[in-house]
DNA sequence: CGGCGAGTTTGCGCAAGGACAAAGATGCAT
DNA sequence: ATGCATCTTTGTCCTTGCGCAAACTCGCCG
């Protein structure tokens, strides 16, 4: 399938162009063209030179940071409208993360060159950008305090909150995160491994607070997840 | 005490301000005032509205995050020359954390309103504080890494170095943090508690590696503090 | 349609480090 | 000078959740 047309419309539903003129928009879309991701396939790799920035437009990824040692966390997921990869705004030359597509995905590229054109061009996307990475750092500290402070129960709740927060889907059933996530991933994501997590949820299916299978989750009942999330013990 | 007079040069001092230009410089200093901060008073508190925010000139503060079951982490320390509580560039309108002296220090202050017509007048400064927020974003990934696959010996072996690093001083004994620090400030920046830094740091000391008292630390051994935190055996 | 690989479940034992407790140092304040 | 608040040390016990091991299930690919 070769890229398509994007047009101005589909960079107004971004964030970080929220703001932008129209003749400014089509400046941004001169320079961008669009790339299909696989499942699986990954969009950079840890220590990769920064060549582009990125925006999602359909499907998700995530991003992993690997430690020397070879121990592996998963850094956030990418959502549609996010931008990602723009390790030159914050003057690193390389990637510090991989972006991996966890379903079959589509997203725009621009050539990291033209960062500090569109920049000098349109100041607001270096204000938006500093919004965007602000938040970035505040869910960030979050975690850090989650880590630092709660029990593996608490965080692997809190965690599962947020998924529905970022990717929840009413469902008959309850609300269903919208994409394939493993048991491991939300290890990775909690600081457990994947046994403490499969053992968690299986505890929570019989409460019938969720209900989850291969690479699926669905929270039935959110309320008792936040009663858990904030150390509130359960009672029937 | 009263506010003095503050020269251009000192705002070059300053990552944020080093690439603007002499007359942007003036119009930063126009809307500025100092403060003095006596150890132990706080600059302001989670949850204030965002009414200001800051330069440290000297000094040293810590930040710090409480959850609402009390539960406390420190975010970062502030050096001189950091800027600090710049809620509003990160569309907060309150504070998300709590910044206190831990030693008499010396602020830059400016009116929150200030950060618009700033940005709008010299649209460097949102690039150089999105590179600052970035560098913290990048630093705090890099806690929740530690935080979420390693052991206490290792965490707190890594903030000791990332501390040398910020404020480490050299003395003859070996390098000096620069300033007081708790064995509770430790424990809250790793998610340990403070008897387990005791005992860490007591054992350490019998290997030679640190040297502490009351508030102060001097590592002794920065390379046996490496081998630690990569994880590799200590063997003497 | 059968096999294989990725993902999941579950059991058991153990170690890291937290909880609790109490005593000891240090230095500031009056 | 002395007393008190803050910070630190050290001991003992006990829980959390990880390490290791093994079986099981699902769905895809050939």
């Amino acid at each position: 399938m070769t890229p398509q047309r994007i047009d101005r419309s589909v960079l107004k539903e971004l964030d970080i162009f929220a703001t932008m003129a129209d003749e400014d928009l089509d400046a941004v879309l001169q320079s961008a063209h669009t790339r299909r991701l696989a499942t699986g396939v990954s969009v950079f790799n840890q220590g990769d030179p920064a060549a582009e920035f990125f925006a999602l437009l359909h499907g998700r990824l995530k991003v992993t940071q690997t430690a020397p040692d070879g121990q592996q966390i998963l850094v956030r997921h990418v959502h549609p409208g996010d931008i990602y990869g723009i390790a030159k705004a914050i003057r690193r030359s390389d990637y510090p993360g991989t972006a991996t597509a966890v379903v079959e995905s589509l997203t725009m590229v621009w050539p990291i060159n033209q960062w500090d054109f569109l920049v000098a061009r349109c100041p607001a996307l270096a204000v938006n950008a500093l919004a965007t990475v602000g938040a970035r750092l505040q869910e960030a500290h979050t975690r850090i305090r989650e880590l630092g402070t709660e029990g593996v129960e608490r965080r692997v709740a809190h965690a599962l909150l947020r998924l529905v927060h970022q990717a929840g889907r009413k469902t008959d059933e309850g609300i269903l995160i919208d994409f394939p996530i493993t048991r491991l991933d939300i290890a990775e994501m909690t600081g457990a491994t994947l046994h403490t997590v499969s053992r968690l949820l299986s505890a929570w299916e019989g409460r019938g607070l969720v209900s989850s299978s291969r690479k699926k989750i669905v929270v039935c009942n959110p309320h008792g997840l936040v009663a858990l999330a904030d150390g509130r013990a359960e009672q029937d």
